[in-house]
DNA sequence: TTGTAAGCGTTATCAT
DNA sequence: ATGATAACGCTTACAA
């Protein structure tokens, strides 16, 4: 493996010399850094990551620890995240902590021991422990957590008003709204979009708190469905609930569009093909991850104790035909 | 920031014997490396992953490098990867190639570069060229490559034939193939298949090749059933394609399972929960990744020239109700 | 502007 | 079985 100090013999240089060529520090004579980099490519010099890193005490690669990589929101954000990583000389190790506080915790210790340069990580809940990141600079995302940090979030209980309110002005009487469980953040700020818009109207709102999984989506919408006031349309907290509450309704007959009004958080992949098209709010899930990346270099740069940074994104009402009223 | 030196002072024994004990080499006195073990607890040493790594010239890290991140296979693959590093201590670093033989490349060549441990890649095409690994071993999973590497696949063929064959069982008369690009193995390999299981029936064949994407698969569909021999089923590719197929039935009022057949590739997450519930050939992709890692791990500890070994998996018929007649 | 040399914190070799 | 000590390949004071 050729090194620094092979380059250095063959351009007649210092291995400082060589060091600050390769780095672009101005402070080398143009002529002698042409020399060095002529010398490195002829040789086929590649840097030694690894040195690199021991000497600075730091590497060029960010800890991404999601919560679920099956769920395409996530992995949308990852690719935000990469992205932009990548055109900042980053690379991005994805975490998947699988909901788990154990998972999660050992990631953070992983990040911690191999020195990442930065973490951007989406809570499992607002008290998580990131003390094993000592220094290392961490963005939140999606949740927040009991402690000043950088964080990118979006407007979901605007956003659950808004489609709650579209149901509403669709012609829907009774909505009602099944959601994620009551300790995560996500799940009750959707609820309480959902409970604002019903203010005032009269209509007494159904509030179904289950985890955010298909089989529980569905399990809700039956117990909805059989209850003394029997929703005629659903405002739903996720797409894997949504799943659930779809597969229910199609048991008993019920089409949305037509029988029942259905709108649901996530624009998931199969929403806009199945049948009928699902009307969704959607989260800017890419541009999460831009701005969350975005922030964490910032954070890098500037190091020293600076102010924790909020930023908020807008959701997008995206109608099809299930929130409709006899579309078909 | 504590490190061996201050442990060694600690213990009253040298580096050395701290670096051993805490190695666990029974080349070490007991009751010593007890000592060195409450000493380095004492003082909450953390070995500083990056000194270690420059002295042994690799990390503990693997980079996964897969072409879709959206696509739930390849998660469900990684999810298989991620938990069997986990127990064998190893990290991952899961790179999206996004499909871009550019992105490919530049994975390839930081994997090399950080030295990680080991790479699992599917590959892009059968020609990727991963000479920037050097010597890193590497595992070949989705696709084959043309070279001789260690490769775990799936008998997709075999697959696809048993689900033209399910059809064909079913009583529907003129199975379609609606597959991917013809240069992705994996497409060809699920034509292949449904071209075996039509052998001898006398039913004339009909295959279209589009991009494994949702926009095709409606497409496809179209010019199939515009065409002068309408098929009255289908045999598809994969889970994007599916997409676009049902959106086109769902156009044209076909029914899946009453007027016409379904079967698709890929046991993707909504499969079981739309109307109706869609028959698949499922991939055991989470064991894909378990093998595939498993194939890793031992060509990491014997990394002597050694035969490459190919692992093949089978696939699952899994009977919903899109393929059946009459299923309402 | 350039060069010399001192680390960074381990692991592994070689004596003892 | 244990201890000194030399790498690993780079970056960065400090000196010139």
């Amino acid at each position: 493996m050729v090194k620094i100090s092979d380059v250095a013999r063959e351009a007649g240089v210092s291995v400082a010399t060589v060091s600050r060529a390769l780095n672009n520090l101005d402070t080398v004579r143009p002529d002698l850094a042409e020399q060095v980099h002529r010398a490195a490519a002829q040789l086929g010099y590649r840097p030694n990551t690894l040195a690199r890193n021991l000497r600075k005490q730091s590497t060029l690669v960010w800890a991404l620890i999601i919560s679920d990589i099956e769920n395409p929101f996530f992995t949308a954000v990852a690719r935000g995240v990469e992205d932009t990583a990548q055109q900042n000389g980053y690379s991005v190790m994805l975490c998947n902590s699988d909901e788990e506080p154990e998972k999660e915790s050992r990631y953070l210790s992983v990040a911690g021991q191999d020195r990442v340069a930065g973490v951007i990580l989406s809570p499992h809940s607002a008290s998580t422990n990131v003390s094993a990141l000592g220094r290392i600079p961490l963005v939140v995302i999606d949740r927040t957590l009991n402690a000043p940090f950088d964080v990118v979030l979006v407007r979901s209980r605007l956003g659950a008003q808004q489609a709650t309110k579209h149901l509403l002005d669709e012609g829907w009487q009774r909505p009602a709204c099944i959601t994620g469980p009551r300790d995560a953040e996500t799940a009750t700020e959707r609820s309480a979009g959902y409970l604002q818009a019903l203010e005032g109207t009269g209509i007494e709102p159904q509030v179904q708190y289950q985890r955010f999984r298909s089989a529980e989506g569905a399990q809700a919408t039956a117990e909805l469905l059989d209850g003394e006031n029997p929703p005629d349309s659903f405002f739903i907290g996720n797409a894997s609930l949504a799943l659930g509450v779809l597969a229910e309704l199609a048991k008993r007959g019920l089409r949305p569009g037509v029988d029942v009004g259905l709108i649901s958080f996530d624009d998931a992949p199969w929403a806009p093909f199945i049948n009928p098209p699902i009307s969704v709010v959607a989260q800017p899930a890419y541009d999460i991850g831009v701005q969350a990346a975005q922030l964490l270099v910032q954070r890098i740069a500037h190091s020293g104790p600076q102010a924790p940074r909020e930023v908020n994104l807008a959701t997008t009402l995206v109608v099809r035909e299930s929130s409709q009223r006899n579309s078909h």
